[in-house]
DNA sequence: TCATCTGTTCAGACGTCGTCCAAAACTGGA
DNA sequence: TCCAGTTTTGGACGACGTCTGAACAGATGA
């Protein structure tokens, strides 16, 4: 499981001689529940109802934090920076009519098989963003 | 071809009965001829080598007017909005140290096949972004 | 040539997003 | 309970993109 867990988030601070404030704690269970992928936005609307008062300065040291430690990740999806909480490798699927982001599963997606570039790069890592109807949007 | 052409946007301008001026022109002539994806702030500092005094406004509306047009396609990378003059279906390989976008043709992404997803999505189109070195990052 | 009309550009105001800072508040160990 | 070090706060700031009204350009007709 490499999925955002509170647990790892207070081993951590331990580790790293931090303080678990409230916010953060506020900040992490929300991440870690989210469905979704949510915006540094939703993730400040949320906490404020738990902590009204919490500024934005917080919640953004907050993601940055756990980024750097490599619990979370962006995601830039139609010019708005999102946060995965899922950090295994894996793909995304990018409703066109609502934005809605889902992950897919590695395994789903098989047999990619990327012939010697011209240019020579070196590859490192491979992400796939299918685009499409989200199945709640097919229905509408 | 789907590249960006001067000659397909002043038949588009035609149709549409709109102006094909001088500011336009300074911009589609720069996308057409980028080697890279520009950002808007690159744009608009090309364009104003050739007529000073060019506002951010009519970089704006241009570049939208393009977008809408499907002359030009939007990629996000790294937090970045960029602009790319290419819009058939393609790929690209983002450079990790100097975040340098490539295009990669499709035929070098040989047999990708999805399985079906668990969400029953519709999936319209796919994209593959390619992380690692450039070939120059490679050099240093 | 002049007036008019339509579409375009410009400059600046505005809103959003993310970062930075100093002062105040808080956390957790002694 | 106290205290040192860490964190939060709220406001200022800059970057980016949009919007608006006034000025402008080019085409058309009198």
């Amino acid at each position: 499981m490499t999925r955002l867990h509170r647990n790892k988030v207070e081993a951590m601070t331990l580790a790293q001689g931090l303080k678990m404030t409230p916010q953060r704690r506020a900040i992490v269970e929300y991440l870690q529940a989210a469905e979704h992928h949510p915006t540094a936005d939703e993730v400040l609307h949320d906490v404020n109802r738990k902590f009204p008062m919490t500024s934005r300065a917080t919640v953004y040291n907050t993601l940055n934090w756990l980024k750097e430690a490599g619990m979370i990740r962006e995601v830039f999806e139609g010019g708005v920076v999102r946060f995965d909480p899922y950090t295994a490798p894996h793909h995304h699927f990018v409703c066109r009519r609502c934005g809605r982001v889902e992950d897919i599963e590695c395994e789903l997606i098989s047999s990619l098989n990327i012939c010697s570039l011209p240019g020579r790069q070196r590859v490192e890592s491979v992400e796939v963003t299918l685009r499409g109807l989200c199945s709640s949007c097919q229905k509408k």
